[in-house]
RNA sequence: GCUACUGUGGCUCAGUCGGUAGAGCAGCUGAUUCGUAAUCAGCAGGUCAGGGGUUCGAGCCCCCUCAGUAGCUCCA
């Protein structure tokens, strides 16, 4: 006998070799219906594994992610399955379960469309209904091979070559089909229960643009179909969110086909950019930064000099001016640092910090062009901080916090990274490694959790990057710290020390919105369109009940507007519900309704876009919430 | 850039088998003067992304280009 602990601390008592799948039947039907699989000594395992010892035991249903992997990663397998059914010429290369689903890389001559997701999704369907149990086997190195060769499967084999001399090779069947896999999987395609088939793009094999591109098939799944229909709600929600579409209805700002990349921002969305940079400004005048702007073309010579026409030149645009050679700025940094070498500087000055909101230009992939998220010129609210190596932690720190600040503010979530040195950069390992470590440190000192990027860095030096995310739950990077001592040197800055010395400054470059293009996408999207007041594009839209309360309607906006309230009055003939609707669909936080009692008594009716009619309240009570709910940058 | 898909008035979208372009909203004009998410009527608006081809005839079929969407790659 043995025994086997639960996670609620009890003890039970069970015949050795027992399969997972009969202790949880034992602990209760009810659970076994929920079990995808198990930890087992807090390895993960599967429900038809046996177990042989004493030991602690876990099981995963699809509250867990390990739980939510295995039903994913299996519902890959019937896909798969299900491909190799209908159309038996095609390879199979990879298919986990991902995030919030699965997906499996094809190489296919014939191209999936939408309808043949649907034929393929009625086969899976059929697989499932069939039941079949998945079951695992070993085989040695050879003979892996040897068997994925037999079914022509050459990217397996290539996934088997490249495995680990030490590394177990098994293998799933169900049914007639048969896979390369890790595992852990639910013990029966019946598992599944609620699965769909959303899309098909292309990918390269192992993420390589140089391999072939393989045709990706994205699915997801859950236990119920009540699940899977809430995830595909949340989808056509997460839609209406988007800033692309926002924009649009909101008046924010548009692409031309006469620009792709490059968005022109209408009269509503500058207020939003001023609005902003104004707050940017404010904030960064507290914390002792100076204000700067520098040219976006610069002689070709600047470019040699900084590094980005060795290691960036593919992502820029470029011009010839009197025979000379010129480019367009897409970092602001070189002209920062002509900046700094424009005088001599005193170990008494630093650390000066010198911002920039600066446009620049990037030559983007057209296919990697997204709304405002990805565009090919946008303004980084960038600074660059000049220091002695003593004053770097303080520093970082001190960004690091702006950061916080300005993203809680808002009320976003974000994630840290922190990218390394990428293949193609400058500077010698040791000034790599300390510039590395000094950006380690300053998180850890704050306690921050982050991933690390390998490789991820800028050509000059790693990074500490902020995600945020979008509607969808896609992250962008929006602020960034990079840490560099190699612009210092390329351009030879100095400062004079207390001894009468030249020493070498170092510096970072940093954001914190990003690109102000970025960071309005994702606000737009946060929001759903419908700005905190203080950002709003319009504030207050007055709604005279008729004609004979235009006059007041002009008096209570003149009033606003001397307070520098953004408001408007809707002074068209139509009735009252017609311009709520349109002012509710602009998402203007706040309407004012005047009619025959308003005007009567210095009032208005108040009705807020969320809560809607509050009621009449005097006009000055009026000004005094919108003030305060400015005043305080309120997020609701 | 790559793979797949899409492109029709300002916006959202119909358009059958290839037979000569249609709706709603928005706009304009007029009427209406109204109390918390759409008042009524009339008018105007299109080189069907652009170019080429097939055809007696192309929004529709074929080719090229451009732009967009999803993903890959790349990145703020």
């Amino acid at each position: 006998m043995i025994k086997i602990t639960l996670k609620d601390g009890s003890v039970r008592e069970y015949e050795k070799g027992i399969k997972v799948k009969e202790v949880v039947a034992s602990i209760g039907s009810g659970l076994l219906k929920a079990a995808l699989a198990a930890k087992v000594n807090g390895k993960i395992c599967e429900l038809n594994n046996s177990i042989h010892e004493d030991s602690t035991l876990e099981v995963l249903t699809f509250d867990n992610e390990e739980g939510r992997l295995a039903l994913r990663h299996t519902s890959a397998h019937i896909l798969a399955q299900a491909v190799k059914r209908l159309y038996p010429n095609v390879k199979l290369a990879i298919g986990p379960a991902i995030e919030n689903g699965f997906y499996y890389d094809f190489d296919s001559e014939k191209a999936f469309t939408e309808a043949d997701l649907e034929i393929i999704q009625k086969e899976m369907e059929k697989i499932i209904k069939e039941d079949y149990k998945l079951e695992r086997f070993v085989l040695p190195r050879e003979e892996a091979i040897k068997l994925m060769e037999e079914k022509g499967e050459t990217y397996k084999v290539e996934l088997i070559k490249e495995l680990k001399e030490d590394e177990v090779i098994s293998f799933y069947k169900q049914g007639e089909f048969l896979d390369l896999c890790a595992g852990p999987h639910v013990p029966s395609t019946g598992k599944v229960k609620a699965f769909k088939l959303l899309n098909v793009a292309g990918a390269y094999w192992r993420g390589n643009e140089k391999n072939k591109m393989l045709q990706r098939i994205y699915g997801t799944a859950f236990m119920k179909k009540s699940q899977l229909d809430e995830y595909l709600n949340m989808l056509e929600e997460a839609k209406r969110r988007d800033h692309r579409k926002l924009g649009k209805e909101l008046d924010l700002f548009s692409i031309q086909e006469e620009g792709p990349g490059f968005p022109f921002f209408h009269p509503k969305g500058m207020i939003l950019r001023n609005i902003l940079e104004d707050f940017w400004r404010k904030e960064h005048k507290k914390k002792g930064y100076q204000e700067i702007k520098t040219p976006i073309i610069l002689n070709a010579d600047l470019w040699h000099r900084s590094g980005h026409w060795d290691h960036y030149k593919e992502n820029m645009y470029f011009t010839k001016i009197d025979e000379q050679d010129f480019a367009v700025k897409p970092m602001n940094c070189p002209g920062g640092m002509l900046m700094y070498k424009r005088e001599l500087h005193s170990y008494r000055d630093l650390p000066i910090r010198m911002g920039e909101l600066g446009l620049v230009h990037r030559h983007e992939l057209s296919g990697a062009l997204h709304g405002l998220m990805r565009v090919r010129c946008f303004t980084q609210d960038d600074a660059h901080i000049f220091m002695m190596p003593s004053q770097i932690k303080d520093e970082i720190i001190g960004v690091i916090e702006m950061v916080d600040y300005f993203y809680n503010l808002f009320g976003f979530k974000y994630h840290v990274e922190l990218s390394t040195r990428p293949e193609k950069s400058m500077g010698s390992d040791e000034d790599w490694e300390i510039a590395t470590n000094a950006l380690k440190e300053a998180l850890e000192l704050k306690g921050i959790n982050y991933r690390i990027n390998e490789g991820d860095g800028a050509f000059y030096g790693p990074k500490i990057d902020f995600h945020l995310q979008d509607c969808l739950g896609r992250t962008w990077q929006c602020g960034t710290i990079q840490l560099d001592f190699q612009m210092p040197e390329r351009f030879d800055l100095t400062y004079i020390g207390k001894d009468g010395e030249k020493y070498r400054p170092v510096m970072i470059h940093r954001v914190i919105f990003g690109s102000i293009e970025r960071f309005i996408a994702i606000l737009t999207e946060h929001f759903a369109g419908a700005f905190p007041v203080w950002i709003a594009p319009v504030q207050v839209v007055i709604i005279p009940v008729s004609e004979k309360h235009y006059e007041y309607a002009k008096e209570v906006e003149q009033k606003l507007n001397d307070l520098d309230i953004r408001v408007e009055s809707d002074l068209r003939s139509e009735k009252v519900g017609y311009k709520i609707r349109e002012a509710q669909l602009k998402k203007v936080p706040y309407m004012l309704i005047v009619g025959d009692k308003e005007v009567e008594d210095s009032s208005v009716s108040l009705r807020d876009r969320k809560d809607g009619d509050i009621g009449t309240m005097k006009l000055e009570a009026f000004i005094e919430r919108i003030m305060n709910e400015i005043e305080n940058k309120v997020n609701r």
